[in-house]
DNA sequence: CATAGAACCTGTATGC
DNA sequence: TGCATACAGGTTCTAT
């Protein structure tokens, strides 16, 4: 579910609220939620105990904590992805809203601190502050872990040259994202026209630029007025660059309106939900009319999900043949 | 090596 | 109402 822009949402709401806090107690609730930490769930909180929150940083869809150093312990961070429905909350030790929390009326506060308790609440960090730290994930898709920091080599992931830089284990084969200053548009245009396969799905190759998904590969088609079955060999540089720029302007918008959200699956750190599904212009418009055109956008099967198009303004490629 | 599809898990909406 | 099916913002693993 949250793509570049819900992600950063969070990422900067941590950075907000929890950096300088020590973690003081690890509840895990669901080991599956920590599957990722291959040392395990017992593992996974006694690295997390006692050590301090320096810094929160995100590349495409992963975002992590730096850790202060602990006894004995290397580089490391506690990294998260959210995957489908994960929300990281910070509960402060006041009673939460419950509608803007995603919890039903009625709700029983948990504790004595007296937040309530989300019903797919996973993984809690309690902070040395009174306050806690939630993971909650509906579909556990997301995860949570403590890898150690690694140094990606030069030219790294999707063959693009850039500085080097320091990321969590699990993301060291993730390319920069289009809203790294170091990303070099340059190269991934070139990366892209040279893979075999459609442009929707090099988009969404998290191998090649990250932090784009479903939600905002279709509304930057739509943007660049291209199909998302376009094979990439034949792909212009420059509808290449006008796709990349297309996303890039997409992203930036829907991160100042906090993100998309169609129900309470997506929140920021607060529990609020952002504005930007007022602003797609095909996802999940399917049957009300382009707003460039007046064509009734269309949905078609993609990948065990879903693409929406305007017919008119992103016309099918011609088939080629073998 | 590159690419495409299945698998992972839980819940909601829709149709019969 | 009950049950079956389709679908949901993503990534990793496996098979070609």
């Amino acid at each position: 579910m949250p793509e570049l822009p819900e992600v950063e949402t969070v990422r900067d709401g941590l950075a907000r609220h929890v950096l300088g806090r020590t973690v003081v107690d690890v509840d895990v609730r669901r080991d599956y939620s920590v599957r990722r930490h291959e040392a395990g769930p017992l593992d996974f909180a006694a690295r997390l105990t006692g050590r301090r929150l320096e810094a929160a940083v995100r590349r495409g869809k992963f975002l992590w904590l730096l850790l202060d150093e602990g006894a004995g312990r290397g580089d490391d961070a506690l990294l998260a992805h959210l995957g489908m429905s994960g929300q990281l909350l910070v509960r402060g030790a006041h009673v939460v809203d419950a509608r803007a929390s995603g919890v039903t009326e009625g709700a029983v506060p948990s504790g004595p601190v007296g937040w309530v308790e989300h019903p797919h609440l996973r993984v809690r960090l309690v902070l040395d502050d009174g306050s806690a730290l939630d993971f909650v994930d509906q579909r556990t898709f997301g995860h949570l872990s403590v890898p150690d920091l690694v140094t990606t080599p030069d030219g790294a992931p999707g063959g693009c040259g850039a500085a080097r830089d320091v990321v969590p284990l699990p993301v060291a084969h993730i390319a920069r994202d289009l809203l790294d200053p170091a990303l070099d548009r340059r190269a991934v245009v070139a990366a892209m026209r040279t893979r075999r396969t459609e442009v929707k799905r090099a988009l969404l190759d998290q191998t090649l630029v990250s932090g784009v998904g479903n939600i905002y590969a279709d509304e930057a088609l739509w943007r660049a007025r291209l199909h998302g079955t376009r094979p990439t060999a034949a792909l212009r540089a420059t509808d290449a660059e006008r796709l990349l720029d297309a996303a890039t302007e997409v992203m930036t918008e829907a991160l100042e309106q906090g993100g998309t959200s169609f129900d309470a699956l997506y929140v920021d750190v607060n529990g609020a939900s952002g504005y930007f599904d007022r602003s797609l212009a095909v996802y999940g418009q399917d049957g009300r009319p382009c707003r460039r055109c007046g064509t009734l956008v269309r949905r078609d099967a993609f990948a065990n999900r879903s693409s929406y198009t305007c017919p008119r303004c992103q016309p099918r490629p011609r088939p080629r043949r073998a």
